[in-house]
DNA sequence: GTGAAAGCGCTAACAC
DNA sequence: GTGTTAGCGCTTTCAC
């Protein structure tokens, strides 16, 4: 048997539905009609200011909270996304749901949450059904999983993709969405770590969220291309250390590969253990740099250099940019995010002469 | 300016909310009462086979989905939880979140998330206004904020507790919940590192979810104790690998100390770093265990000797609980975990002589 | 400014 | 077996 731990079944009873204090009671007990008080709960005008702060008291009093189901059934304002994602875990991914998360609690959304499974194929309907009775989306979609959800649902459901590149194909054309422009910053790391004197920079990428080159495998591409270096072939690995380390043993056994870029800092991780056995020394013959700037990765042995990327504020913008859109009143949200940053730490120096 | 990245607002049009199919339209065009069509929706008995066939055809014809919002107003079965915890990214949470999810999703269930600041301080109502129409709920009460939560709601509330240790106030007393018992665990890995020879064992703890010890804590001071070595005095960080490192800097400056037991893997990297700025050697004179085992824990360098947690199990098996709670007639769940399990990997060794 | 009416889409009694 | 009748608690209209 396994049930280690335990568990305490408790005396609670079902769920003994009393009678929820309604609206109506609430009426009878400020002496008002039951449409007073749902104007004061919507802070709807036309509410003469006694009138509105009694009803508030009555409310405070009886410990009235309105009805989510019945205010969505009865046609209120959308208060609800739900985020469809492939992952809840992982650094990216976990950052965004965070600043979602936060964003929506603060104007009082409620946020749901569904996994994607990462070869589900879902059609439009499926994807409605994962949407389950949330009124708005926010599809978290950095990998292919994503990209085929957002892609399947309807053109006019209200919908913000958290993407890792804008959409280029005419499915997902013309929908609102975020993303961190790491094109730049996958340069810059690679020009980093050329002008540090090494001859060439290969990169492990993560899984890709569609056909096409993600943002950070064309930018190292262009500063490659730029300084007329050739350009190695593509590693593509998955999102972990493990994957990580798999992918990158053939590569450090090869003493010309002096520079890695991963493509994210789990990545990495595996990079530099495979390093470590393969008898490579980092930053002495062999740089690594990777994405993310986990907070671990400021403690790793090597420290890791890395470009910290911003997702907490992505998943806020993306939330403004919704709320936008299901409540053009809304104030519009700041969305912006900080920009992706080199974090020059100890994993890379100068290539080997 | 910050602004990085982009936003496309794209093209999509307000929540346009179309004539959404109803059980009333399947009901026509099947030829039957809305009623036949609610039956089968629901799987209810008294209903001819033909006749479900007939109306399952037509829902999949009409792609007809249920309005969870109707269901839930009208008294249908709960289908919804939500998920009250003051973290989504630490490993713990994020991997009982995930186990909870997945549970939930695999039963047709909603699952809502609502974070709690680690220092609000909620009343009932609070609670349940963050609750926002969720019938049940789950809270991960692995520090404070959560074990309030869980002690604030009213205890007819059909909740249960992912908790790090059973509650023993009788504020939550008979409530439903499932814990990790990780004193035995707690208990081996400090036994394992005397039998390494090491005099003592310092323990690093993250926060705690109660007054009390925690159960890790005890786990400690049990195996000491038993082994008649003095107590030292509990070290308290949080649940970075920064606050690690800076709690343990002091610690690793004493060369008395040999052996550390970390709260959890992040604050055991902390350890590592902050040894080997003091110049200690792990596990040549020091020897550092964790908690946890992370997917990087394997990586680091030393590869981090960890006691494995099952949370994803934990959570699975609470969403089990709250399933039968609800709901008694639905199949028990299976609701084990693995067992906590030392393992062992470079980061512990012999004491120095 | 405020109230009364109607109905959102569904399930739970009841009838038949 | 199946259909009918009431609401669930709220937000719309629309009157006053």
């Amino acid at each position: 048997m396994t049930g280690s731990g335990n568990i305490s079944t408790g005396t609670s009873t079902p769920p003994d539905r009393g009678p929820a204090t309604s609206i109506w009671e609430v009426a009878r007990a400020a002496g008002v009609s039951h449409q007073t008080v749902s104007r004061v709960i919507n802070g709807k005008p036309h509410v003469k200011a006694e009138t509105r702060a009694l009803v508030l008291a009555t409310i405070e009093e009886l410990r009235f909270t309105p009805n989510r189901a019945a205010q969505a059934l009865a046609g209120g304002p959308v208060r609800s996304v739900t985020v469809l994602t492939a992952d809840t875990a992982a650094y990216g991914y976990a950052s965004a749901l965070r600043g979602i998360e936060e964003a929506a609690r603060t104007v009082g959304f409620t946020v749901g949450i569904s996994v994607l499974e990462p070869d589900a194929v879902l059609g439009a309907q499926e994807v409605i059904e994962r949407l389950s009775g949330g009124r708005a989306a926010i599809v978290i979609a950095f990998e292919a999983a994503g990209t085929r959800a957002l892609a399947a649902l309807p053109p006019d459901y209200p919908v913000v993709g958290v993407v890792e590149r804008p959409a280029a194909g005419h499915a997902s054309d013309g929908r609102p969405q975020v993303w961190i422009d790491d094109r730049e910053a996958a340069s810059r790391a690679t020009r980093h770590l050329l002008g540090l004197g090494h001859r060439s920079v290969h990169y492990l990428s993560i899984p890709s969220s569609t056909q096409v080159l993600s943002q950070r495998t064309q930018g190292w591409q262009d500063a490659l291309t730029a300084a007329g270096r050739p350009v190695p072939p593509l590693r593509s690995a998955g999102w972990t250390p493990r994957s990580g380390y798999l992918a990158a043993r053939e590569l450090v056994a090869d003493r010309e590969v002096t520079a890695i870029l991963a493509g994210n800092d789990d990545l990495a991780l595996g990079v530099l253990r495979a390093a470590r056995e393969a008898g490579r020394d980092v930053p002495g013959n062999l740089s690594v740099i990777g994405f993310d700037d986990a907070p671990q990765s400021a403690y790793l042995a090597p420290a890791l250099t890395s470009v910290r990327l911003d997702f907490e504020g992505l998943g806020r913008a993306g939330f403004g940019l919704l709320h936008n859109l299901v409540d053009p009143q809304s104030a519009p949200v700041p969305s912006t995010w900080a920009e992706p940053e080199l974090i020059l730490r100890e994993s890379s120096g100068p290539a080997p002469r």
